[in-house]
DNA sequence: AAGGTAGGTGTACGGCGTACACCTGTCAAT
DNA sequence: ATTGACAGGTGTACGCCGTACACCTACCTT
């Protein structure tokens, strides 16, 4: 009886509700620290359960991919080429900021899931369609994208992505620069914002990620643009 | 008497014995595959061993980093900024292409290593000095270029990255495009070159990845030299 | 001769992904 | 009502991983 009460008391697995604790625990806890015993162990199950779901953690990696690409917004029509891509892919961004692991789970894959692939092939449909792209072209706007399209480019100082960020009020740590580093890197740290006044002791305010995204976003664009309308054919 | 020998034969392991197998071993294997025990047995030492010369994996990866950093040529002056950048990224990329696995690696630490520290830095240096550019313009330039500027950016199919190509005399595998993904993704399938005649059978040549990096650099480059040409301020 | 130290060794532990055999409840066909 | 297939959760076990810790040994300094 009490076994009974067990059974209905917990929803049965499902590969979406599997795919869903993943990715909410990478979310939390960093995917670095996702393990299937862990992931099992939170849906009250024995690890090997999981695999009547997900043929191993590769494809479970895949679909926890292809749930956030899942959550970037369809394409919204009207005004333009650059418009419609330039919404979309802050929206991308959007999705990947909820989820800081994904850019590495991507990169790290070396097949590109379907999900993917249709984001992509959508987004070439909108540049040929849209923009009246060649093909030629659609090709290497792709490219010079790279992984802007998905709304993400590495940074290599940011540590928010492979972990759940310590706390949720986090009182910003000074990120800044350290100050033994200034001397070595004194282009770094004017760029750090680091005044280098009497002593390298200043912090600066680190970087507005989004304005930088949405500089080199437009940079890209905007360079686009003008090739598209000298009616790009070769290099 | 013997195990003098033995004692003479090999070399002494030291930190830079260990990173440099170490990068061999990833080079040809996989990064994937590289581990500890494994690569003590390469040395012909016990795994312990290791770890008297570096601190963990993770150190041990970062060194092989700064291995690969280290690879990339000195900056060259002359010629204006534009080149002088233009020529170290793509020496970059050449010491990127010699080791697949250092892109994934790279990103995924989440604090840049001093070598990759000072590459960025004399990278902002020249912008500064040759260009005369802000620092606040050379700060977004830095961040528009995004993993460029170290020599790649992630490829979403490319799948070269995580072991060594199963061979030397590889014959060109049919990477072009699966035929029954040609009717989903119509877009990726004319871009990747498949012709679709009556049949979708026909594959393309794939992509030239040169010609495709030095496209996005150069669209790069070329914007961010009409920014500074106009005297860039604001956005 | 004494003793410190740098560097290689051996053992062991806890965590990982997952193969494989097993059990159990549900449902369709007999 | 009986059967048997089958979907889905279980338990055990294996080999791999990173690495803590105690040890040993050769060499260098004094």
């Amino acid at each position: 009886m009490a076994e009974q009460v067990e059974t209905l008391r917990r929803t049965p697995l499902s590969r979406d509700r599997v795919l869903r604790a993943a990715v909410a625990l990478a979310d939390e806890a960093g995917i670095e620290s996702l393990s299937m015993r862990k992931l099992a162990q939170e849906l009250g199950v024995v690890p090997m359960a999981l695999y009547k779901h997900v043929a191993n953690k590769d494809e479970l990696l895949d679909g926890m991919i292809d749930v956030v690409v899942g959550e970037i917004d369809p394409p919204v029509a009207g005004g333009g080429w650059k418009r419609v891509l330039r919404r979309r892919i802050l929206s991308a961004r959007q999705a990947l900021l909820r989820h800081p692991w994904a850019p590495i789970a991507i990169e790290s894959r070396n097949q590109a899931t379907p999900a993917i692939l249709g984001y992509l092939n959508s987004m070439v449909g909108t540049l040929r369609d849209e923009g009246g792209f060649s093909t030629d072209l659609a090709h290497h706007v792709m490219h010079a994208m790279g992984s802007r399209i998905l709304g993400f480019s590495q940074e290599l100082f940011d540590d928010s992505r492979r972990a759940g960020r310590s706390g949720p009020a986090d009182p910003e740590p000074p990120v800044g620069f350290p100050a033994e580093a200034a001397a070595a890197f004194p282009h770094l740290a004017a760029i750090a914002g680091a005044a280098s006044h009497d002593d390298a002791s200043v912090v600066g305010p680190g970087c507005d990620d989004q304005f930088e995204f949405e500089f080199a976003l437009d940079l890209l664009l905007d360079g686009i643009e003008r090739l598209r309308q000298q009616g790009w054919t070769s290099v």
